[in-house]
DNA sequence: ATGTTTTGGTTCATTATTTGAACCATTGGT
DNA sequence: ACCAATGGTTCAAATAATGAACCAAAACAT
């Protein structure tokens, strides 16, 4: 594994609930020698990318992330369009809008909005991690990922978080062929429980899937007319987000919507 | 230099007006061989740092920065503060303001807000970038900069982009000894014509100093009034945004301020 | 107060990775 | 049709990275 993906790989250990992390913590994080690791963010923090703070100078994601954050969206105004997208979908559908980004085997929730017309709604947090194998916007993120890394997704440790979610592999692959063949992917009560949610996938502009456009319901009010304004709203939206950010549909997504 | 600075390095030859660049491109401007360009460049698409797009398979910044710019701002919310921060300056003051961060040696713009009580106003742009001899938030930076980092800024080529641009080293380390007893700096036609602005230094946790608070007013509405107003607020603002970003002020500062 | 464990950090002989001149196919310009 | 520039690749030689062993300080347990 060369030199620059090892340093970037350690950015993926930092999350919501681990946004500090110390040298020794990162080593076994990693499975990195320490000396390695103090060196590589040495050099990450040098640039910017991570900084220390805390009691024992732990280290944290660093400020070059927002600049270069706003420099990607002064190119490609990717989460200008998105909270566009989400507030015409939270509008639309009275419902919970996200969208989330692939990291590594996991999604990354980079916004939502939510509707106000219900007292009760399905909530998010910011940068919140999502599971492929638990999520629609997971299984609309696998719906169209190149085989090996559907394997590789597969055949990890699936982990159950409800009653109702699905860890056995032959099942999830014709679950994934449905998601193929809706071009949407549609769950209940997989990652938590009296949730229905329904995704599509985004794409790059080599026709990657890099993450999904999804609106989250309570079961309760998920009826036969929320659900097919919720589909048809959802749709137009994602496509919409793909094309607008410069992405294009793959082939299979084409024949697949047609 | 390390391999993983080399790459990060890569990552600031891109800004708002050069958003896509080329393979051969990038060797020309890094200064470093193609092959080794091409192999820095693949190992940080990988990652999802830069992507391919464009006619000539061109480069620009990925998704990552996203991403992990909402995980930076879920742990330290920067700029969510800084939002708040500039849009009560804004209307305070009547006037633009905006917040910069230091990037190797300059200041890239990482938010700005607009005031809407006159129908004249300073514009500013995503991304833009800053440079630290010519404005008002670059001075503030380097005048709570260390020496090397200064002797660094001032020995390089010193453009005029206006006929005030001061570009006189010796008298630039004077005006940077005025910011310092100020701790505030203040620039009247130095980057554009009929633009009056004044700027303080912000600081991380470990009391460097990574960018600056500013606020912009045509050179005609600046009155001593407003100028008490402006100096005022800023001031608070600015001390109020590094302590809220979990920042400490240095000591020179703080006896400075005292 | 003392001893133990864990931390962040450093060193340098050894090992692994990076480098870049030379090359190739394709695209763009004249 | 020819030339220039592009993105991309190869691999012997060169350079950088590695990590076991070490250190001082801090945190923890008694």
């Amino acid at each position: 594994m060369g030199t620059v993906s090892k340093a970037l790989s350690l950015l993926t250990y930092f999350s919501r609930s681990r946004s500090l992390i110390g040298l020794s913590e990162m080593s076994r994080l990693s499975g990195l020698n320490k000396a390695t690791v103090h060196r590589l963010l040495t050099e990450l923090q040098d640039q910017g990318f991570v900084e220390q703070a805390g009691t024992g100078r732990e280290y944290r994601l660093g400020v070059a992330f927002l600049r270069l954050a706003a420099l990607r969206e002064a190119a490609v105004p990717m989460r200008d369009i998105a909270m566009t997208a989400l507030t015409k979908l939270a509008e639309a559908t009275g419902e919970t809008a996200h969208i989330s980004l692939l990291q590594g085997s996991t999604l990354s929730t980079l916004a939502y909005v939510y509707s106000h017309q219900h007292g009760t709604r399905v909530t998010m947090e910011d940068a919140e991690v999502l599971p492929l194998h638990a999520t629609s916007s997971g299984l609309a993120v696998l719906g169209f990922s190149d085989a090996g890394f559907v394997d590789e997704v597969l055949s990890a440790r699936l982990e159950a978080l409800t009653a109702n979610t699905e860890t056995n592999p032959a099942k999830l692959r014709k679950i994934l062929a449905q998601v193929r063949a809706d071009c949407m992917a549609e769950s209940v009560g997989n990652f938590e429980d009296d949730v229905h949610t329904h995704a599509m996938p985004l794409f790059d502009a080599r026709q990657s899937c890099i993450g999904a456009l999804a609106i989250a319901a309570p079961v309760s009010r998920m009826d036969d007319a929320l659900r097919t304004a919720i589909r048809a709203n959802l749709r137009q939206a994602a496509l919409r987000l793909t094309r607008a950010t410069g992405g294009f549909l793959p082939q299979s997504f084409n024949e697949a919507a047609a």
